[in-house]
DNA sequence: CGGCGATATGACATTTAATACATAACGAAC
DNA sequence: GTTCGTTATGTATTAAATGTCATATCGCCG
C-alpha cells in the first residue's frame, strides 16, 4: 500500500490588523471591533460580553481602555432603571465600525492576492 | 494664547504578516525573517543573534520551531573547528526568504492604501 | 423601600510567554 | 590534549496578559 509523502508542507499566511494611537497602543482590532458589534446588536454590555463568552470585567476594561486611547466616548451609558442600565454606541463608534469592517474587506482581498503570488513563487 | 484643540486623536493603522502551519502555529514573521537574513549575512547564528540583540538561547529555539513545523531544514549547522562554527542557509530557505521579502512589500502598499480608504471614510 | 439587573472598579490569582542562566558537546588548530 | 568559539539544550526566573472574586452604584418598579 503506496503512501502520499508530500513534498513540502502547507504553509498559510496570516494577518493581524489593528489601529492603535501614536503611541502604538492597540485601540481596535478583531476582538474589539466584534465587542462594539454585539453592544450595537444587544444594546448591553453586559450581553455582549456573554455572547462572546468573555467576562465582563474584560469586556468593561478593553472598551474603556479603546475610549480613553482615542479620546472621545464609543458607548453611551445607562445605570439603574427597570433593565438595570444600557449601552449604545455613538454615531462616531458606528462609523469607525463601518470604516474599519470596509478596511477588514480590502485587506482580506489583497491578503488572499498576495498569498496566491507567494504561492507561485515558492 | 489660543491653543489648537484637535478635533480627532490621531489613529494609526497597524498589521502584523505571519506564515503558519495548518495548526495556526506561527512560523515566520518579520522578527524570524530578519533571523535568516541575518544568519545569511553573517554565516553564524549566534552572530546574528548579537546583531539582532537577542539572546542566543532565543534565536536557536526560534530557528528550531520555525524548521520543525516547516518540516525541512533552514540551514546547514557545523559545530567545532577553527572557526567555533556556523550557519549557513539551505537554498530553500533563501527562496522562502525572498518570498516573503515580496509579500511583504506587497502588502505595504496594500496597507497604505487601504489606510487612506479608511481615513476618507472617517 | 427593597429587589433586580446592569454599569463601575479594585484587588488578587492564574495562566502564558519571554527572557536569563547554566552547562554540555563539538572539532580544527596549536 | 588544551583552548576557543560556536552550536545545542534543560531549567529557572520574570513579566505580561487574562481571569476570578468581591463590592459598590444606580434607578425604575412593584
Amino acid at each position: 500500500m503506496a503512501r502520499i509523502k508530500p513534498s513540502h508542507i502547507e504553509v498559510l499566511l496570516n494577518y493581524k490588523l489593528w489601529l492603535s494611537s501614536v503611541t502604538g497602543e492597540g485601540i481596535i482590532e478583531e476582538d474589539r471591533y466584534e465587542l462594539l458589534r454585539e453592544i450595537h446588536k444587544k444594546g448591553s454590555l453586559s450581553a455582549a460580553a456573554k455572547e462572546l463568552g468573555i467576562s465582563y470585567r474584560k469586556a468593561w476594561g478593553d472598551l474603556k481602555k479603546a475610549e480613553q486611547l482615542l479620546g472621545y466616548e464609543l458607548t453611551v451609558k445607562k445605570r439603574g432603571g427597570a433593565s438595570g442600565g444600557c449601552s449604545t454606541l455613538t454615531d462616531k463608534a458606528i462609523k469607525l465600525l463601518e470604516a474599519y469592517k470596509a478596511l477588514h474587506v480590502q485587506m482580506d482581498d489583497a491578503v488572499e492576492k498576495a498569498y496566491r503570488d507567494f504561492k507561485k513563487k515558492l
